[in-house]
Order: C-alpha cells, then sequence, then structure tokens
DNA sequence: AGCACGCCGACT
DNA sequence: GTCGGCGTGCTC
C-alpha cells in the first residue's frame, strides 16, 4: 500500500503530497488522517497521511517507507484533510500549515537528535586516550544519550571533534520525533475499604496520618495526591509513609487533566422560552431533524437569551445523537459562560481556550477525539473539533474580528463553520446583537439575488422577562469643552457616577483605546482630518508632519489650525486607562476601581479573579477596554459609561463606523439585565455620526441602511471582496519597486485575460477587479522590515486569489535573491 | 526549511 | 594544491 503524505517542511516547493509505501506492520495503523513519521532527504520528520492508493507513479526506486505512526488514533479525519486542502486554496498557505493549525500544540513535532556511544570496537584508542575526545566520551558514556544541541553547548570548543567522531562512528546519531507534551500521568491515592481503614486508624499514631485516614473514610473515591495534600494541608511524606505501611495504594494513573475539576457545576434545566426565542428554536430543531444544511442568523438584542435558544438547540442535536460545537470570541470565554455550559450538559462539554497550558489543551482535545464528550466550547480553533458527526455549530457574537486568524493560515472561522456544516448536513447559527454587514445582507430578509443558499434570518427583538433596553444618553464633548470643562469625564457622567456611589450600585466604565494610531482632532467643532479618497481619517505620522490615508496613500501636511472653524485646538488622540483610573481616584475619593486591561489580565485566572471580585461587589468600578463590553452580566451594574466614542471610528478601517455601532450597542447591553433599570453615558466629539445616533436608539436596521449606502458608495465589502497583499523588506525602495510590478502584473493579467472572458459570459457586469497601491502599510515598519501593501478588490468569484498566487509566484525571484517577504491575506479584518 | 552538491578566493 | 564561502536544487 502507498500513502500520499503532506510533509512538515512549509515551503513552496515542498507543498505537495509525497509517496511512501505503508509497511505491512503499519498497514492497520495508518489511515487518511494519521501523523507519521517519515524520512525525508536526509532527515526523519512529520507529515499527514492525506491518501492511501494501491498504486503509485513514482518511480519505485525512489520510494521509501513510513518510518512509524506517532499516534494510536489518528488525529485527523478524512474530512479535515479535505478541509485543510480546501484551505490552502483558498487562503493561500501551505497546506501542512493548514492541517497543523487543527491539533493542538501539543502535537506539534519537536524535532530532537541525541548521540549515544557507538560499539566499543568503533571507539579508537585515539578516541579515549586524546584528552578532548576522551572527555567527550565520557560525558556521553555517563549520560547514555545526550541531546546533539546539549553536547555542543556543553563542549563548544569540541564541535569540529564531535562531527568528525559522528562521521567515523564512533558516536551515533539518532534523531527523534518528540510530542511537546506527554500524556499526564498523576500519583494517586487508592483507599482500602471503610472497614479496614476504621481498623487502621485505631493503630494510627500519627495526629496527620490519622486526618489522612479520616478524611478517606468520608471520601472513599481514589484522589491524586496532590488534591489530598492541598485539601487536608498535609505533606506528601504524610500520605507516602501510609503507603509505605501498606495501608493504602499509592500509584501512577493516566489522567485526563481538567482544568475545571475541581469546581461543581450545579445541573441547570431548560428556562422557558419566549414566543420569539422558541420560533428560532423551532426552526433549527427543524432543519437538524431534516438533516439538511442551512445558515441562521440569529439577531437578537442584548439580554434577549440568544444563550438559552444555543443551549436548547444543542440539547436537542444531542438527543438526534449528534455532536455541536460553540464557538466564542476569546475575550467572552469567560468562567460565567462555561459554567452555563458546564451546568447543562455536565461532561459532556470540552472547553479550548488560550488560558489552558499545552497539556490541558491537548486532554480537552482527546477527549473530544475519543468520544469522551458532545460539545465542544471554545475560540477560534475550536471549529476544527475533530467530531464525525456534526449536526450543530453555533458561532456567538458572530460580528467579532477574532473570528478571523491574523496569522498564517489566516482563516475566517465562520466560512470554516460553514464548511464543515455543509460536509455533515449540519446546521450553522451565527447568533449577535448587532451582527456583521456581510451576515445580515447575506439573509434572506435582504434578498441577496446572488446568494443561491441564503443565510436564514432568525430575529428577537425584546429582551427576557420584556425588560427594557437602557436608555442612552450621548454627551458632546465640544460643548463640554466650551464650558470649561476639560475633565475626562464630562458632568452627566460625573453626576452618573456619583449617584450609583450613593446607592451603592455598580458600574462598567468602557475606555476604547486600540492600537496606538492618533487621529488628528479638532477639540472645538469634532472636525477629524479624513481622506479625501477613500473617507476614512488620516493617521498622524510626527517625524513627516503629515496626515496620510493608508488605502490610497493620499498625504496632507497637517494642519495647526482647524480648516472647518479655525481653531487651534488641534490635538491628536490617546489616553489610557491608567490615566482614567487615577482621574476617579482624584475625583470620587475612596471610590474603589477594578481596572482590567492588557496589564492586569495577563496572568493566568486573573480575569475570572477580577470579576468574581467585581460580581462580589468588592469594587463600585469596572474600568477596561474591550473585554469589560463582552457577554458580562452582574444584577447590580445600572450605568454604562464610555469615555470616548470616537477611538474607534477615527481608526483607519472601513469598518470603523461598523466596529463602534457594534461596541456601542454592546456595551450598552451591559446595563439593567436585571431588576434594576439600567442607563448609559456616551461621551463623544461626533455625537451626530449615524453609528452613534443609531446605537443610542438601538436601531440595527437603521445603521445597516446608512452604512451599506456608504459601502455601496465607495465600493467596500460586502460589495466587493478584499486581498490584502503585504510586501516586506529592510530597503523601502525595492519595496516599491516590487510592490509596482506586482501591481503591474495583477492589471495586466486581469485586463489581458480575466476581462475579456468574463466581460462575454452573461454575467459579465457583476465581474470587477481593481488593484491599489502600493503605499505604506499602516505599521509600516516592523522589526527593521519596511511594509508597503496592496489591495485588491474585486466583485464576482473569478479566481482572484489564484490570480495573486500566481502575482506572488512571479516575483519569486526577486523574493529568493533579495529575501522579499510576501504575505497575501484574504478577506482581511484588519488592514494592518 | 534543511542539507548536499558544486564552483571560486586565502592559506599550508 | 586544500579548506571553506554560500548560490542552486532536491527531498517520495
Amino acid at each position: 500500500m502507498y500513502a500520499k503524505v503532506i510533509v512538515d517542511v512549509p515551503a513552496k516547493q515542498t507543498n505537495r503530497a509525497f509517496d511512501y509505501t505503508v509497511p505491512p506492520e503499519l498497514e492497520q495503523w495508518v489511515d487518511i488522517g494519521s501523523r507519521v513519521g517519515v524520512p525525508f532527504g536526509p532527515r526523519m520528520i512529520q507529515g499527514f497521511v492525506v491518501e492511501l492508493h494501491e498504486t503509485t507513479d513514482i518511480d519505485t526506486a525512489k520510494i521509501k517507507a513510513i518510518d512509524k505512526v506517532l499516534d494510536i488514533h489518528a488525529p485527523l479525519t478524512e474530512e479535515l484533510i479535505q478541509l485543510a486542502g480546501w484551505m490552502s486554496k483558498k487562503y493561500l498557505c501551505h497546506e501542512i500549515t493548514a492541517l497543523q493549525s487543527m491539533i493542538p500544540g501539543a502535537l506539534k513535532a519537536k524535532y530532537e537528535r541525541s548521540v549515544t556511544l557507538a560499539e566499543t570496537n568503533l571507539v579508537t584508542e585515539s578516541d579515549v586516550f586524546e584528552p578532548r575526545r576522551g572527555e567527550v566520551i565520557r560525558f556521553v558514556s555517563q549520560k547514555g544519550s545526550v541531546a546533539l544541541e546539549t553536547l555542543l553547548g556543553r563542549f563548544p570548543a569540541e564541535q569540529a571533534i564531535i562531527k568528525e567522531m559522528i562521521n567515523a562512528g564512533a558516536l551515533v546519531e539518532e534523531q527523534h520525533i518528540k510530542d511537546r507534551v506527554s500524556k499526564k500521568k498523576l500519583l494517586t491515592v487508592y483507599p482500602p475499604e471503610e472497614a479496614q481503614l476504621r481498623g487502621y486508624m485505631e493503630q494510627c499514631t500519627g495526629q496527620r496520618q490519622r486526618d489522612v485516614l479520616n478524611f478517606l473514610c468520608a471520601n472513599p473515591a481514589p484522589i491524586t495526591l496532590s488534591e489530598l495534600t492541598a485539601a487536608l494541608n498535609v505533606s506528601s511524606g504524610t500520605v507516602k509513609s501510609l503507603a509505605d505501611k501498606g495501608w493504602i495504594l499509592l500509584q501512577e494513573a493516566d489522567v485526563f487533566r481538567d482544568p475545571y475539576a475541581s469546581r461543581t457545576f450545579a445541573p441547570s434545566d431548560p428556562l422557558s422560552l419566549t414566543k420569539e426565542q422558541d420560533d428560532a428554536y423551532r426552526q433549527i430543531c427543524g432543519v437538524m431533524q431534516s438533516r439538511t444544511h442551512q445558515v441562521f442568523l440569529l439577531h437578537g438584542v442584548t439580554g434577549s437569551g440568544k444563550t438559552e435558544v444555543y443551549l436548547q438547540a444543542i440539547q436537542q442535536c444531542l438527543e438526534l445523537g449528534r455532536e455541536a460545537i460553540v464557538l466564542v470570541p476569546e475575550i467572552a470565554l469567560t468562567p460565567q459562560m462555561v459554567e452555563r455550559f458546564k451546568s447543562r450538559f455536565g461532561d459532556l462539554v470540552a472547553v479550548l481556550h488560550s488560558r489552558l497550558s499545552d497539556g490541558e489543551r491537548y486532554d480537552e482535545w482527546r477527549k473530544i477525539q475519543l468520544r469522551k464528550v458532545k460539545v465542544a466550547i471554545g475560540a477560534r480553533s475550536a471549529v476544527f473539533a475533530p467530531f464525525t458527526d456534526l449536526g450543530l455549530i453555533v458561532i456567538d457574537e458572530e460580528h467579532e474580528a477574532s473570528y478571523k486568524q491574523e496569522d498564517s493560515p489566516k482563516y475566517q472561522a465562520k466560512e470554516i463553520a460553514v464548511f464543515r456544516a455543509r460536509h455533515h448536513q449540519a446546521s450553522v447559527v451565527l447568533g449577535s446583537a448587532t451582527p456583521s454587514l456581510e451576515s445580515f445582507y447575506y439573509t434572506n430578509a435582504f434578498g441577496d439575488p446572488r446568494s443561491a443558499s441564503p443565510v436564514r434570518l432568525l430575529s428577537i427583538s425584546s429582551r427576557v422577562e420584556g425588560r427594557p433596553l437602557p436608555k442612552v444618553q450621548i454627551v458632546d464633548m465640544r460643548e463640554q469643552l466650551r464650558e470649561g470643562n476639560r475633565s475626562i469625564f464630562s458632568s452627566p457622567l460625573h453626576k452618573a457616577i456619583q449617584e450609583r456611589l450613593d446607592r451603592r450600585e455598580q458600574m462598567v466604565l468602557l475606555l476604547n483605546r486600540r492600537g496606538h494610531s492618533t487621529f488628528v482632532m479638532c477639540r472645538s467643532c469634532g472636525y477629524v482630518a479624513g481622506c479625501p479618497h477613500c473617507d476614512i481619517s488620516l493617521t498622524y505620522h510626527q517625524h513627516s508632519r503629515t496626515v496620510r490615508c493608508h488605502y490610497c496613500g493620499y498625504a496632507e501636511r497637517s494642519k495647526t489650525v482647524c480648516p472647518d472653524c479655525g481653531s487651534e485646538h488641534i490635538r491628536y488622540f490617546g489616553t489610557g486607562t491608567q490615566r482614567v483610573e487615577e482621574e476617579l481616584g482624584k475625583l470620587f475619593p475612596g471610590i474603589r476601581v477594578i481596572r482590567m486591561d492588557m496589564d492586569t489580565t495577563s496572568e493566568k485566572g486573573s480575569h475570572e479573579k477580577w470579576l468574581n471580585m467585581f460580581r462580589d461587589r468588592q469594587a463600585d468600578v469596572l474600568l477596561g477596554t474591550q473585554m469589560v463590553a463582552k457577554g458580562l452580566d452582574f444584577p447590580h451594574v445600572t450605568l454604562v459609561g464610555v469615555i470616548a466614542a470616537d477611538t474607534v471610528l477615527n481608526l483607519p478601517d472601513f469598518r470603523s463606523a461598523e466596529k463602534t455601532f457594534q461596541l456601542m450597542t454592546q456595551v450598552a447591553g451591559r446595563a439593567g439585565r436585571h431588576e434594576l433599570p439600567g442607563e448609559v453615558v456616551v461621551q463623544t466629539y461626533t455625537p451626530d455620526h449615524y453609528s452613534i445616533r443609531c446605537a443610542s436608539h438601538h436601531d440595527y436596521t437603521s445603521f445597516v441602511q446608512l452604512e451599506l449606502a456608504q459601502r455601496r458608495e465607495r465600493n467596500y465589502p460586502p460589495y466587493c471582496k478584499l486581498i490584502l497583499i503585504t510586501l516586506s523588506h529592510e530597503q523601502v525602495t525595492l519595496l516599491v519597486k516590487v510592490g509596482e510590478a506586482l501591481v503591474r502584473y495583477l492589471k495586466e493579467q486581469w485586463n489581458s485575460r480575466y476581462k475579456a472572458v468574463y466581460a462575454n459570459s452573461p454575467k459579465g457586469a457583476r465581474y470587477s477587479m481593481e488593484v491599489l497601491g502600493p503605499v505604506a502599510s499602516p505599521i509600516p515598519r516592523i522589526k527593521d522590515r519596511y511594509r508597503f501593501q496592496c489591495m485588491v478588490k474585486y466583485r464576482g468569484d473569478m479566481g482572484a486569489a489564484d490570480l495573486v498566487s500566481k502575482a506572488v509566484s512571479s516575483m519569486e525571484d526577486m523574493m529568493r535573491q533579495e529575501k522579499l517577504q510576501i504575505s497575501v491575506d484574504v478577506d482581511p479584518q484588519m488592514l494592518m
């Protein structure tokens, strides 16, 4: 039998399958999706089996055999192998990169080379008696086997000698493929029968040992040594001496690391659904029962109980004997969220998130692989959970940018979900209070004629228990300035904070400072320098004293006087959470603030700790960046304050209005979710902007109409698709040269080949392509490399990715000679 | 990506 | 006449 193997060498020339023979003794272990060790050139590397055949086209003299199979159960399924092939074409990545992204990091190969001492007859006398050689030999023989790296590190001056000894055969070099994490084994205490325990207790003299025996009487189940010592605050020595007497059994057990092992989750029952919830639930169930593929967009206002719809739909999915995946943005993967799923589905849930260690994550993944769980909940990469009978994939907060992976493979988890659901004849539920324009555009409600199988829209327009949406007050910060208030806090927000303090209620303050981009704004009239060609704000560049557009390259000298009102109050923006915290302390002495941002939540578990403190009302204010805007649900929060709504709005991104609307709506939804009514105060310099106005009225529909009109006019998604090509090199001049050549190539190809073909097709008018750039990237230099980008905007499915791929290949000579790097992002989320 | 093969300058 | 620089090309 022959296997086609994708090898672990992410390079263009090796981005194809290589044929290997499957030795008869390995045949029963080799499957499509198996991870194997194969000889490749002079070394041994890892690969994935993607096809199995009885014959091969390759010269049999060249073919080598698979060396070993690395797992008992293939870590990938045939479906996921197909998906990887599709991803490599769609997102222009190496197939191995796509495959690697589907398995936990713990299974990523670690290559190690080690040396051992050869049989004595190959070790010559000069090896032993020459002092330097002798020392190396003694070192190796003492250790038995030494990693080559360790040996070279230990004897840096003897590198040549070591190589020579390897060549002469005195030292034997071996190569291993090692997993990063081994299966965890834990010392576990197995207590005897209770009667026996009681007998031992009478003989026992030591107080600590008696404590242990007592505990085991009350808790007769096996328990790990570490849990036992932690529970009783005794040393492991105490327990070991009991084991030495033979009273208890202490043994290593192969266990799953369960990050939630120490927590208990009270079981919860389904809540009763409102009419709208029930309608959505029934439609999803109907499709699941008919075993057809359908994408739903569940548009439910904040607090409308979307999660309960997910939970009950998943329940139905499990009852049909099928499996479910739930994707949540990383920052929303809070203990609160996990708890809801754990308490509804208990041990049937695996949780995958970034705070897990490699080992913990591997164990959660293995529960899925070994069919121990039926539901996987996690961030983006959980979409690859190796289930074999998927019925439902839920994507919560579907508008979130974090579903797009920013490094290779630059996949969009929503698209992966649809691919998988189509394969399994399963449903996808995209849920959000503020659906992305793209998702909404493709719904049946919008009636896009292009889409053969439109997304079915499900709406929930009211909150559970008929609770009202919070009242939103917009504060015009320009007026505040005119009134002489230069503080971070406007007088209405100041007053609102004081009221909550007096009433002992809680509040959430959002400061959305993203990135370092500074935009220029007039503090008197709110004027922001914008690009005349792209309708996005210009970015201030201090070194050249100019403002520039990152889309088309437009630049102008930055002004010291506002062109609109003549004021000199021109500033550029950027306020940190720390400053707000200080200011709060000054204005409200004794105020208790929890600050949540990158600095305070980097430690493992700190996120949970802060939120628990806030829930226990140990603080009045939760102050933070976007992470406070999502999914939190605290009954005593009655005020949400947005310090500066404009920060997102003025980012140089065509989605900035959409993101502002989403953020405003989401954060407003944190208030008044329970009995106490909520209030929202939004501070802004652009109170008339439609994204802020619509958010304040909770008016999604109007926002979508206004924003879509903008997108159509400017030709941005969903009216076209984008491919972003980023080039980087140490020299700017070369970058410009190659960038221009690339753009020329794309335009020529389009004009000479594609355009003619598509213009003659009946849908010809729908096909178009334009190429912008090259212009400097918003982050023009990273690690001493300059970055330039080109943007391809196209309409119609005419293989634009393929064309870009060809264009990049045509630049290959330069890439090799000049160490030029080209990165391609299909459907970019961030245009940085 | 590695690693080997292969063809031109400074040393015994 | 040899050691070694890294340019080019292959890996089933």
